[in-house]
RNA sequence: GUGUUUGUAGCUCAGUUGGAUAGAGCAACGGCCUUCUAAGCCGUGGGUCGGGGGUUCGAAUCCCUCCAAGCACGCCA
């Protein structure tokens, strides 16, 4: 359905053509003067150059189309040459009431869906979650859901990282500690054996342990290397190995990943890459897009206005070996072959620019894509302690994102016992839900492009701008109609013109709800969204306090409030689920 | 060194793409609970928008310059 901002802007460019001025000036925004009034139109003062008189008498002209509109009650020209408008409360009600019965809740869906790749999540095998993947998985689940709710096909593909040298220093750590084991028998012939030889917590203590002795010990950094080209070369008694280590750390990823709310389509690794790298290469030999240079096999990316020299994207080393830009750009060639994407978004750390922006010219330029596909790069800035650096546990090592996950909801847990005498297990599962909400609205509120401080103590208030306030405040909402449930039936009725000043404010920002989801996705910014429902809650909690709703005795003015917080209540959902959160039923 | 990002209230952050008196939250202070969750609401104080130029009716926003901090700059991912 068409957005409100869409229909005051028609309303206004009727205004224009009638005084005889181009609609391109008819612009209305949101008024930054709320004293003034609702919305306000700058257009007139724009306009005075091209027509070369005065904005005032523009703006006057404009005002005076305007006087019998259905959509503004009150519409002011004001020097220089403002023009103040104020809606009229049917207009509001009415588009609530067209929202309210709205399948997707005034927003408007994608006329050409498109299919985009989301890229985001990159966790390691057998390495545990950490911190560093919290944003990623926050920022990327976020778009997902926000492109859903315009009807694009959003794929999120967690693109495992699974190839390399880290596979072959866990493979010779476990030879060196059970070289028993049937995978390392070069005369074995027969079944390997089903139940892994290793539990998660011994693999993620493998890991670490391995690549320390390689950075000291030659000889075992050597064995690595042979390993993971023996590995590559699909040793039987490895490959085997390899699929263990696989089964045992996907399972504990996605445990983790539920935890989060977060969820992806497709469970792709580097690794499904590897087979398309032979005939990637052979084709930008051929094609000529690829030379030798240093030794090393690489494509020139350097484009006219580049401000800085980029340097070519590698796609051998010298010594013939594939390196992370051939398994990407051959992700790249995989996709286009699955699934001919329209976009493919990387939601990664932002320090990986000058590789990305390498990576993609180099597969525009030998054509990997099509012309029209878009490669977009959606760098986040760092999760930093109160300190201002990268964010550390007490002890300065690595925060787990599993002891971060138990150490938010336990504090949560203990705020709620201390409020509310609640059921022990009801207190347990609201920790949980309250306590992501902490963590996703702390970090979605801010830009993700830049760095922010995780403040575990503000962000787990149930004061300001706050996950645990906005879940509050839908809590409230929730409340009320259940206790109105109680005595009453909810029956189909309509929202009628705001009764007060805080319904209308109430009312106006509601209606946003639909453009905001947009404009948010246009620019890939879920703090949008944040910044939106957090106005929302502002918004109602004025209307609560000057309103009591269930005490009301107009009945007709009751039928309609109701109508209105279960609005309210929708929008709360939706927009907390494009978050990645939910609302509990109580607090 | 080159490039790039950032710099807004004591702290953490917004700022509708050039509009009127730059906004929130936290912290500080003062009010409001026999009434739907006070985890709330209302109010007060707090600013050379890093500095300096320029563009124009009008700049936190666009251009130039300087200062400060972060980050990246071919065989790691």
């Amino acid at each position: 359905m068409k957005q409100v901002n869409q229909r005051i802007f028609d309303e206004m460019k009727r205004a224009f053509l009638e005084a005889g001025y181009d609609e391109k000036y008819a612009k209305v925004g949101i008024s930054n003067r709320p004293d003034l009034c609702e919305y306000q139109c700058n257009g007139a003062m724009a306009a005075a150059k091209e027509y070369k008189k005065a904005p005032i008498m523009i703006a006057n002209e404009v005002v005076e189309n305007l006087k019998e509109s259905s959509v503004f009650s009150q519409v002011d020209a004001v020097n220089p040459g403002f023009i103040n408008l104020k809606l009229k409360e049917e207009f509001v009600s009415e588009y609530l009431n067209e929202m309210s019965k709205d399948e997707y809740l005034s927003v408007e869906q994608a006329k050409n869906p498109k299919t985009i790749i989301l890229d985001y999540g990159g966790p390691n095998v057998a390495k545990p979650l950490h911190v560093g993947h919290l944003r990623s998985a926050v920022i990327g689940e976020s778009i997902k859901r926000l492109g859903r709710a315009l009807g694009h096909k959003m794929i999120g593909d967690v693109h495992l990282g699974d190839w390399g040298l880290q596979m072959g220093l866990i493979i010779t750590e476990l030879k060196k500690r059970k070289p028993e084991l049937v995978y390392f028998d070069d005369n074995f012939s027969g079944e390997y054996p089903k139940e892994a030889p290793f539990t998660i917590s011994e693999l993620e203590e493998i890991y670490p342990v391995a690549s320390a002795k390689s950075k000291e010990d030659e000889a075992y950094k050597a064995e690595a290397m042979e390993a993971t080209h023996l590995l590559q070369q699909k040793k039987a008694g490895y490959m085997a190995l390899w699929e263990q280590i696989m089964t045992v750390s996907v399972n504990d990823l996605k445990k983790n990943y539920e935890k989060l709310d977060v969820s992806f389509d497709l469970w792709k690794k580097e690794s499904d890459a590897q087979p398309y790298i032979p005939d990637m290469v052979e084709y930008m030999k051929k094609e000529g897009y690829a030379h030798i240079d240093q030794g090393a096999l690489v494509v020139d990316v350097k484009e006219e206005g580049d401000t800085k020299e980029i340097p070519p994207c590698m796609i051998l080393k010298s010594d013939g070996a594939s390196l992370y830009n051939t398994t990407d750009l051959a992700t790249i060639v995989e996709r286009m072959k699955l699934f001919h994407p329209d976009e493919i978004c990387y939601v990664v750390d932002k320090r990986q620019e000058l590789y990305f922006t390498q990576v993609f010219r180099c597969a525009k330029k030998t054509k990997l894509v099509d012309e029209t596909t878009k490669l977009q790069f959606l760098g986040f800035g760092t999760m930093n302690g109160k300190d201002g650096k990268p964010f550390k546990t007490r002890q300065g090592g690595v925060m787990r994102l599993e002891h971060l996950l138990n150490e938010i909801s336990e504090e949560m847990y203990k705020k709620i016992v201390d409020n509310r005498s609640v059921r022990e297990e009801d207190a347990r599962n609201t920790a949980k839900m309250v306590g992501l909400s902490a963590i996703k609205y702390g970090d979605l509120s801010n830009q993700a492009s830049k760095d922010y401080i995780f403040d575990v103590d503000r962000f787990t208030s149930f004061e300001g701008d706050t996950g645990p306030y906005i879940l509050y405040t839908a809590v409230r909402i929730k409340s009320i109609l259940s206790k109105y449930q109680e005595k009453n039936s909810l029956e189909e009725s309509e929202i009628l013109p705001a009764f007060s000043e805080s319904e209308k404010a109430l009312m106006m920002e509601l209606a946003k709800y639909g453009s905001v989801i947009e404009n948010a996705f246009e620019e890939k910014a879920p703090h949008k969204v944040c910044a939106y429902i957090y106005d929302v809650a502002n918004a109602f909690n004025r209307f609560y306090h000057d309103t009591k709703i269930l005490t009301e005795e107009d009945e007709i003015k009751q039928k309609s409030w109701i109508q209105l917080l279960l609005l309210c209540r929708e929008v709360f959902e939706r927009a907390v689920d494009v978050l990645g959160f939910k609302i509990p039923e109580r607090m």
